[in-house]
DNA sequence: ATCAGTTTTGGGAAAGTTCCCGATAGTTTT
DNA sequence: AAAACTATCGGGAACTTTCCCAAAACTGAT
């Protein structure tokens, strides 16, 4: 007597043909076809992946028709599609995604390279991209540049022997040629640059409004009185340090206090050079009263640095930063920021890229989200 | 007149056979096998990347000769493996991993499962983890279970469906079952646990000396005239909150202290917790004068209520942490903590992983590395 | 039962690589 | 010159999946 392998019924269960040589059965009751499954894991090798031929095997139909049941291919006899689903639950079937990727000559996976990840932002924008990128099925390959332009196109040519399917890039402040980025263009593997982008080159470009950015910051400075603001400034490679810049600049001027450029020092965005180029600023015979810095890990150099040698923030010295970094909320006084919305710039880039994955167009276009003053001890003087 | 494509002279070629139809050259002057290569780019896809097929048919020899002069396999002539590499040099070839993973069925990549990475301690962990494994040819795939037990089990199932080769993992505080590390051990994949460790599974383990930094930093609270001395604690499931704990009850008898179980408080180490019983301890009819912080995050939301509350640090309270964090030194007075060689963790754990997947012995060791205390001005009163 | 028409299935090639085994060519020995 | 040997190379299977095309099975209608 045999016993359906669904309802567990016996007395409804009848022949349905010989198939590659087994006998298959069909339940009258439940309508389920089947074949008696074989003894299943005899000593079977824990190396050794399911795969549709063993399914197909063990059911006695071919690799063809597993492959389409569990497709959802359409034309297929739903009774073979429950069988092969349920073996393939029972056998803990996964599909191999090397050979799928083989065939499809596609890996669903995405690199990403950043600068560094020991700061807020690069994480948070890791976070936010992430979460919409594993929801569209794709695994993620995170490099670290370390700010350095060898070590970022190793990280490309890594990433391209890997056969990621698309990039998210950061690039390093020392990033003044970008030949490793026109071989993958030439390639035509769709990227998309944010918040340190690559003006030269025609993709894809997530970033905030810096330059109003800094241009809310330093008006802020002038606001509370501060007359002598100096700017710790990006390299010039950097759209993001020009833009900055040219914000303070304007700032400045349309407050019509005068420009001093022993004020506005570039560095590499190292921390030893914040330390460093901030000394130099507070040893100046003329020294400044406000410092606006690129961002919230150099701008907490400098209050440390002030701090340190007895200077009163914010009586004697104003600090603005950027990026609103959680740090700033720790130091004391609290630090005077510009928040950017890295979540969002992180699902924004991941949004495009996927577009750009599936509908094989890719628009250019360059997208900007808005940044907010955010105002606290730091900068504020009765 | 045939020109040697390597040392470009004229007069020493002469004709070395026929080879798969094409005539080969031998240069007297260099000993250097050649053929003459089609014209390349005769508008070549750009998706097609260029595979072994064309390097053999470019060359008029077989797949097999180009895999083992590519391979670096002893019998094949040094002639045809120069003329192979600088024509795989001249095209770009790359190797296809997905070809070669799905013959060896390996991916040559590794997950990582964090609870999370905002913090200091698992991205320091990753970039340690990271140098060793790139530099053995692996690469890396990053999950955050966000201290979520579903989404770790979510996590390992993702990682095990892209196959990765092994694991590193840092469990999240609420994971009690263990069933999805089981089932990764049970097709043989390599693990090793850091930091949060997985006591009931054989697998090898690295942590630091808990217990002894907990007694440490316990004692010298002690040492310092503190005497009601409160323990914010992280969750009794994991391994390394019960050593934490014990260092801290053993160091209290010790000294001849008494425990007030009051004053231990076991949390899921959110921040959210970490500031309502921060408060709950200092709202107590009888205060603690000092706290221990199972790590950093958790010591700088109790100081940064104290300071709300106008408790005095370290006068009135002494503050201690765990792990050493950058913040630890923002905050002011800065932070006396433990610290731990995070680095180091990252990249044992990684050359324990390497050692298990080439070896295929894992060695069910523990490793404990070594602590620190570093006394900073939150727990030194005059 | 036969036919056409539809539904469902199987066979086999393709993707790029490695590796075993057998086949050449070339060299040395008798 | 024949035999034995080595150095070098080619052929083809295997890894797992998808997909096209052809083959089989089934459905009704005649």
């Amino acid at each position: 007597m045999i016993k359906c392998i669904k309802c567990h019924q016996v007395d409804y269960v009848q022949k349905a043909g010989i198939i590659r040589g087994k006998q298959r059965y069909l339940c009258k009751s439940c309508q389920y076809h089947f074949t008696i499954p074989e003894p299943i894991s005899k000593s079977r090798n824990p190396h050794h992946q399911v795969t549709i031929i063993d399914l197909a095997n063990e059911l006695g139909i071919s690799k063809s028709t597993v492959s389409r049941a569990l497709r959802g291919h359409s034309d297929i006899h739903e009774g073979t599609r429950q069988m092969v689903l349920d073996l393939a639950k029972q056998l803990e079937y996964e599909p191999n995604p090397l050979a799928h990727g083989l065939l499809k000559n596609r890996t669903n996976t995405i690199g990403i390279i950043v600068p560094e990840f020991r700061h807020y932002f690069f994480p948070a924008f890791i976070i936010g991209a992430q979460s919409v990128l594993s929801k569209a099925g794709y695994n993620v390959m995170i490099c670290q540049s370390d700010e350095c332009y060898e070590t970022e196109v190793a990280n490309v040519k890594a990433l391209m022997s890997s056969r990621v399917d698309g990039f998210l890039v950061s690039v390093t402040s020392q990033t003044n040629n970008f030949d490793h980025f026109k071989t993958v263009m030439r390639k035509e593997i769709p990227m998309v640059f944010f918040n340190r982008i690559c003006p030269e080159l025609e993709t894809p470009q997530v970033v905030v409004d810096d330059y109003h950015g800094a241009f809310m910051a330093v008006e802020h400075l002038i606001e509370q009185g501060y007359k002598r603001i100096a700017h710790l400034a990006g390299p010039s490679s950097l759209q993001l340090s020009k833009n900055r810049k040219q914000g303070y600049l304007d700032a400045i001027q349309k407050h019509n206090l005068t420009i001093d450029n022993e004020l506005i020092i570039d560095f590499d965005l190292t921390e030893e050079k914040a330390r460093i180029y901030a000394n130099h600023l507070l040893s100046l015979p003329n020294p400044p009263d406000a410092i606006f810095a690129i961002n919230d890990p150099t701008a907490i150099e400098v209050m440390i640095l002030a701090k340190s040698k007895g200077i009163k923030i914010p009586e004697e010295l104003g600090v603005v930063g950027f990026s609103n970094d959680p740090v700033s909320t720790i130091i004391e006084p609290q630090l005077t920021t510009i928040s950017q919305p890295i979540g969002e710039m992180g699902k924004l880039s991941a949004s495009i890229l996927i577009k750009a994955l599936e509908e094989k167009i890719i628009r250019n276009e360059r997208h900007q989200l808005l940044t907010e003053l955010i105002v606290r001890g730091s900068s504020v003087r009765e």
